[in-house]
DNA sequence: CTGTTAGCGCATTCAC
DNA sequence: GTGAATGCGCTAACAG
C-alpha cells in the first residue's frame, strides 16, 4: 500500500513549491503566503504526510522528549507521580520515555544510558535503592537537566524535589501531643535511608519541642511494610510503660499497626492513636481511624516536570532543591480519641 | 564544559581509524580486528562518546521504540499492565513512550500522532472510552503494528488482546450454581460497552447451561463503581424473589455490593455470595469473603508486548485476536457459604 | 579488514 | 515570499 515514507519533497512537488516553503508552513511561519499555505496543508493532509521529528531533532540537535524512570510503577504512589509528570509534559508538547526499574540499579543504569542515546533533553527520576551520585555523572556531563524525586541522593549535583518528611512527622507529633498523648512511639522503617533519617529527625525535634523528650525504647524499627507494622506495634504494646500513640514510618506500617491493634481487641484511633506517612497511597479508601501525613504524588510529579522544563528552557540551570509541603489529614473518627478512652494524662 | 556533542568522527580520528570502522565496532560487527576494536572502545570510553540513536534511526528508517498509551494509569490495573509491557520491551532492547489519556479521546489522538511523528515502530493501547476504528487508520496506513488491550474496538483491523470476559463470568456462574445457588443476579455495569456485552453473554449462557434460565429482573444495571454496587445490591435485595448470590460486573461493583450487604447486617460470602471481576485490582488485599474472576494485568501487558514485537520483527503481520484466560479465585471464607446459612435449595 | 562516498528527512542561511 | 545549497550523526554499499 503506502510506498515508502512520504517526505517534505513529496509534498513540495505535489504542491508545486520548494521544500523550504513546506518546512515553513510546518512550523507555522508567518513568512508564507496564505494561499500557498492552504494549498500545502491540503496536500499534506490528503497525501498523509507525517512529520519526521527524528530528522528535525537531528538537524537542530535538540529534542522535545524527556525521560522518566521510576523504581516501582506498581506502587500507586509512583503511578500517580508518573501521571503528574505526564500531564505537564504532554501539555508542553513533549513526549516521555518511561521506564520502570523495579529497584534494580543496573537496569536503571541501562535505561538511563538508553535514554541518553535517544537524546532526551531532561530526566526526572525516582532513584532505585542503592543509586549513587555516580549514576548521574553522564547526565550532568552532557548538561542534561535531572530532577530527582521522592528519594534524595547525597552528593548528586542535580535538582531534587522531596516531600517534607521532617515537617510531616513534626506535625504529626504535635497533633498527637495536642490530643494529650505523652508516650508517643515511632514505629517502623530501616535506619539506612535518607527518608528515614529525615522523618526520625522530625520526630526527635518535635518530641523535644513539645516537652516530651525522646526515649530510645519508643523508637521501634521494623520492615517498612504491613507485616512490619504488626510486629512493631506488638513490641510497642509490650513495653513496660506503654505508649498511647504512635507515628509510623509510612502508611504500610500504619496499616500493619492497626491490624496489630485489632488483633488485640484494641481499636485504632480510640484505644491507640496512629499516624502514618502517606507513601503508598493505599490509604485512599482505607482505615477511617487513621490520621495520615499526606503527600500529593500527582502534584509532586507535576512540579517536578515543571522544574525540569524550566531548566531545559533556560538552557540548563544549576541544581535546585525544593521541598513540597505535606498536610495532616485527620479523620473524623480519630479526633479526641484520647478522651474517649479515658486515658488522658496530666 | 563539554564542547559540542562528540561524534563518530571524533572517536575515529582520536583512534586513528575511519568512521565506518567505529560504526562497525559500535554494532559489534565481527568484521573488525580485535586490536582496533579494543582501541576504539577505549577511546569511546574515555572520550565519553554517546551513540546517537536518532541519527541511526533516521539513516535506517526504523526505530527501536514503541508507544504505549493507557486510559488511566492511576488505576493499578493499567499501571501493572504498563509494567508488564515495559518489562518485555526493555529486555528486547526497546524503549517506550508512555502516555496517559485519562479517557480523553482527543488527547489520545494527539499523543498517537505525536508518537507517529517520533517514528514508533509499534503501539500498544488500551483505548479511551469513545475510541473508534477511525483512530487507528493512520497507524495501519503507515503499516505500524498496533495491539489493542483490555477493551476491544469493533471494526479496527488491528490486533487485540482481551481478557476472557465471557468465560470468566461463565465460570463464576457455574461456581455459584455448584454451591447450590438458584437465584443468581448480575449486578452493575452499563450496557454500552463491548466488555459489558461479553460478560453479560457469559452470564446468560451459563445460566441456561446450568438450567437456571435467565429472568430479566435478575439483571440489575448500575454505574460500574463502588457506589453503583451498593445501589444495585440494594435493589436486588428488595426483589420479591430474592437472589442469594450475584456476580458483579467488576470488582468495584462487588466491593459496593459487600458494603451494601454489611449495611443491612448481612455478611458477604455467608448470607449472600458475591463474585467480582477483577478489573481494578484494589482486590489485592481486600474483602476476604469475595470470590473474584481474576485477570493478571502484568501478564497481559507482557503478552501484548510480545505480540507487538513479533509483528514488528516479522515486518507486519495481519491482525490477530487473542483472548487471555482468567481464573476464579475462591477465598476460603466464601466456600460453601450457602450451607452455612441454611439457605440451600432443591 | 579498513577507508570512501552517499544519502536518511529536515531546517537553515542565503540569494532571487 | 520563495528556491537552491549545506550539514546534523550515522549506516550502507563499494573500493582499496
Amino acid at each position: 500500500m503506502s510506498k515508502d515514507r512520504i517526505t517534505v519533497v513529496d509534498v513540495a512537488e505535489a504542491a508545486g513549491v520548494s521544500k523550504s516553503t513546506v518546512s515553513l508552513v510546518l512550523q507555522a511561519s508567518p513568512l508564507v503566503n496564505e494561499a500557498t499555505r492552504a494549498r500545502v496543508q491540503a496536500v499534506i493532509r490528503d497525501l498523509g504526510y507525517v512529520y519526521n521529528r527524528g530528522a528535525a531533532n537531528l538537524r537542530q540537535s535538540k529534542s522535545r522528549i524527556v525521560g522518566i524512570v521510576v523504581n516501582d510503577l506498581t506502587n500507586s504512589f509512583f503511578a500517580e507521580l508518573a501521571v503528574g509528570v505526564d500531564q505537564v509534559v504532554q501539555s508542553a508538547g513533549y513526549v516521555q520515555f518511561l521506564a520502570n526499574t523495579g529497584e534494580n540499579v543496573d537496569r536503571q543504569r541501562e535505561v538511563i544510558a538508553s535514554m541518553m542515546e535517544h537524546g532526551i533533553s531532561g530526566l526526572v527520576v525516582s532513584p532505585a535503592r542503592g543509586t549513587t551520585a555516580q549514576d548521574f555523572k553522564p547526565l550532568v556531563a552532557a548538561g542534561i537537566p535531572v530532577v530527582i524525586v521522592v528519594r534524595n541522593i547525597a552528593g548528586s549535583k542535580v535538582s531534587s524535589l522531596m516531600a517534607d518528611n521532617h515537617g510531616g512527622v513534626y506535625q504529626a507529633v504535635e497533633h498527637l501531643a495536642g490530643l494529650g498523648h505523652c508516650r508517643i512511639a515511632f514505629l517502623g522503617g530501616f535506619a539506612d535511608t535518607a527518608v528515614f533519617a529525615e522523618r526520625m529527625q522530625g520526630y526527635r525535634e518535635a518530641m523535644e519541642k513539645v516537652g516530651l523528650g525522646v526515649s530510645d525504647d519508643l523508637v521501634i524499627g521494623s520492615a517498612p511494610s504491613r507485616a512490619g507494622g504488626v510486629d512493631a506495634v506488638g513490641r510497642a504494646l509490650s513495653l513496660a510503660d506503654r505508649p498511647t500513640a504512635a507515628v509510623c514510618f509510612n502508611d504500610a506500617v500504619a496499616f500493619g499497626a492497626c491490624d496489630g491493634l485489632r488483633a488485640r481487641k484494641l481499636e485504632p484511633g480510640i484505644d491507640f492513636a496512629v499516624v502514618g506517612f502517606d507513601d503508598v497511597i493505599e490509604a485512599k479508601a482505607a482505615v477511617p481511624a487513621l490520621t495520615t501525613v499526606s503527600v500529593d504524588p500527582q502534584g509532586m510529579g507535576g512540579r517536578a516536570a515543571q522544574l525540569l522544563l524550566k531548566q531545559i528552557n533556560s538552557g540548563k540551570a544549576e541544581a535546585e532543591a525544593i521541598v513540597t509541603s505535606v498536610r495532616l489529614a485527620v479523620r473524623e473518627s480519630s479526633r479526641g480519641g484520647l478522651n474517649a478512652s479515658g486515658r488522658k494524662s496530666a
